[in-house]
DNA sequence: ATAAAAAAGGATAAAAAAGTCTTTTATATT
DNA sequence: AATATAAAAGACTTTTTTATCCTTTTTTAT
């Protein structure tokens, strides 16, 4: 569904949120801990989600990754986007380059609805609405 | 969504589901075309398929592929494990190989909707059943 | 029998995705 | 100002996926 550098990306965001949500911020280190995932690699991630203005960092001692209000307000939608494009959202499930309402694929009428559906979900999800959850441990980010 | 493998081979089963529906036998290189996809990749696809038992193949002159009685009813569901395997239908969407319903993750619930859709779907749609609109030109399986 | 047609199979290549390592740059603290 | 800390950047490696090529086997029609 996502690449596994989307499903890295959204499980940092997330865990950055909670952790921000009192003004904190959090390295490298401990979020690779947190969501169980390769250091390095989340970290090019973050580079990247950085630069794209998703996710706050800075550099030096007591630095670390953060977001500020605006991206607590960014959704779901944003993060897949900015990792992995929107043909999620508006890709042929066959794969073809043309699928479309007047030349559609045997899969697109009933694909239509699935990806709506994904992507109703995916705006309207805010990266801070979780907080509580994976606070209260009824949501986990790893394992 | 599919690995490109299984678009291939969804693509190729329903083009051969079509021109079998008369007893007549497809080759690859005219299923190829029917569908633009490399040759010699389809070819594979197709071989994995035939040793599953999802197309029947025959060698030698006036040979090809083809779906039996068995086979036309066979499901996009089929044809979709037997190439990506369930992932797709029970897989976390933020790669947790624990999550479940008394663990998931922050998706888990929304998705498990999302994936029953898909699997209601693939699950009831038969590889014979879109020979019409296809014939029609309702349906493309290239480009 | 034989030639032609077609799938099966194995080996390899190319491209993309995933993951690692090392150096550089910025900055907060001392 | 010096130092230690932490992210940024970029090069590199490995693994997986996608694709190609070539030989072998099987089957059918002549």
């Amino acid at each position: 569904m996502f690449s596994k550098t989307c499903e890295y990306a959204i499980r940092a965001v997330l865990f950055i949120a909670q952790k921000s949500e009192d003004g904190s911020k959090v390295g490298i280190r401990e979020i690779a801990k947190g969501i169980d995932s390769p250091e390095h690699f989340i970290a090019k991630i973050l580079q990247d989600l950085s630069r794209k203005g998703l996710v706050q960092s800075q550099k030096g001692p007591s630095g670390g990754f953060y977001l500020d209000k605006t991206s607590l307000h960014a959704t779901l939608a944003d993060v897949v986007r900015v990792v992995d494009g929107d043909k999620i959202f508006s890709g042929c499930a066959l794969g073809l380059k043309q699928c479309s309402e007047i030349k559609p694929c045997p899969l697109h009428h009933e694909f239509k609805k699935i990806r709506e559906d994904i992507l109703r979900f995916l705006q309207s999800a805010k990266l801070g609405e979780f907080n509580r959850q994976l606070e209260q441990d009824l949501f986990f980010l790893k394992r």
